[in-house]
DNA sequence: GATTTTTAAATTATCGATAATATATACTGA
DNA sequence: TCAGTATATATTATCGATAATTTAAAAATC
């Protein structure tokens, strides 16, 4: 456990939670004096929060008007799977080796994917899948590769979709399995185009959505991958 | 001109150009209440400005001990020119389709490059030239793609080098020309491909620092891109 | 003399209050 | 009625001071 020092961080990852969990929505205002009454504190720790999450992307401020959970558009969902695409990629290629070693905590994951997956726990899913993709990442042995990932944040973006569309889940989560055997052959190569043709398929999907971005209940929603 | 508004944005800006400028080397302290002194304000807009770069990376805080520039290490180059050259080797193969139809700004950037590497005007240099690999990753039309490359902070890292081996600067600011003539030809893909050898070629020069990390005056010095 | 303990100094973290700015509301004159 | 202006309100940005914590220095113990 990890006994925080300073009343800013502890704020910080509260409010940081009650995005990804949707508590706070886009667009909501995050008011200074509020936050601090609630808190128990003073605004100063407050604004030095919001600071941060705005370093994250994760609010927006502007001067003398305030902070707001920022938006996500379908764009961002694409052009952010987009990016990720090229980085899983250049990460397998260079974790291969590593992982091919030491495969056993990813077949693991990648069994609890698809066993909550098939039980429908889609928080469980959504989660352990974020952690089987970062462990390749950072199994690449690059540090400023992973945190170039981390700050991709899809952590936050997974929940804007995420309770809709469970029926494709089950296949999503096997889509894993050809990937952690390219890894265990030492096959990077194919590791790594496995893994950027699965994340730049979540994008086509999202490129889909862009032109209907302005109709606020678009009809068909992308899945979570 | 822009007109800031708030005394943080301030001073965050004036201590990241100190960083980037030298002013302000690795392991020097920032002690809040020296600047707020030197900039007539409050500790507060101080915190906040610490709290930025600190999220930018450019230094490293904790908690009731202090604020230091962060070091940057061969390796972190090497990891970060590994990341940058994934980067812009995608953002290539988006850009050219657009660059092809507008390719002037690049070409006339990279004379200005070929210009000031002849004239030894070497932090002209490496601010055209950072120019020009921006001005591809911005035309790649993906923000997000972009911001990940803002986030590698390379403004700060060139500096590490700068006004060293500078014999080699008229050689690399060569390498520019294939890749614009890739790109006016609309081939993304040779373009991607050239951009990113370019770029795996200075990570690879200072992977060789990587061991020699410890020795504090190592007799070569890898060049600046 | 070396090692622990205590004290002092420096610095960060937080507070409560005020100044600056934006937004909403009421008012004015055509 | 309505554009434009003045006022009131809400909220952010900053201030000066205090509490909490670390680091350095001095004192005490063995």
């Amino acid at each position: 456990m990890v006994q925080r020092q300073c009343m800013s961080d502890e704020i910080r990852d509260a409010l940081a939670n009650r995005i990804y969990d949707g508590t706070l929505a886009p667009g909501d205002r995050l008011v200074e004096l509020a936050i601090a009454q609630e808190f128990g504190t003073s605004q100063t720790p407050v604004r030095e929060a919001l600071r941060e999450l705005e370093a994250q992307r994760l609010v927006l401020s502007e001067p003398y008007k305030g902070t707001r959970v920022r938006e996500i558009t379908p764009r961002e969902m694409a052009e952010s799977y987009r990016v990720r695409a090229v980085l899983e990629q250049a990460a397998a290629e260079s974790a291969a080796s590593f992982l091919k070693d030491n495969p056993e905590p990813l077949r693991t994951i990648v069994t609890q994917i698809c066993a909550a997956a098939e039980a429908g726990h889609i928080d469980l899913y959504a989660q352990l899948n974020l952690e089987f993709h970062r462990m390749i990442v950072a199994e690449s042995r690059n540090l400023i590769l992973l945190q170039c990932w981390d700050d991709l944040r899809f952590e936050s973006r997974i929940r804007v979709n995420l309770h809709r569309q469970s029926n494709q889940i089950v296949a999503r989560a096997e889509e894993h399995y050809p990937i952690i055997e390219a890894l265990e052959c030492g096959d990077g190569v194919l590791a790594g185009q496995l893994l950027r043709e699965h994340s730049e398929s979540f994008a086509a999907v999202w490129a889909k959505e862009i032109s209907a971005e302005q109709l606020e209940d678009s009809p068909t929603q992308p899945p979570a991958s």
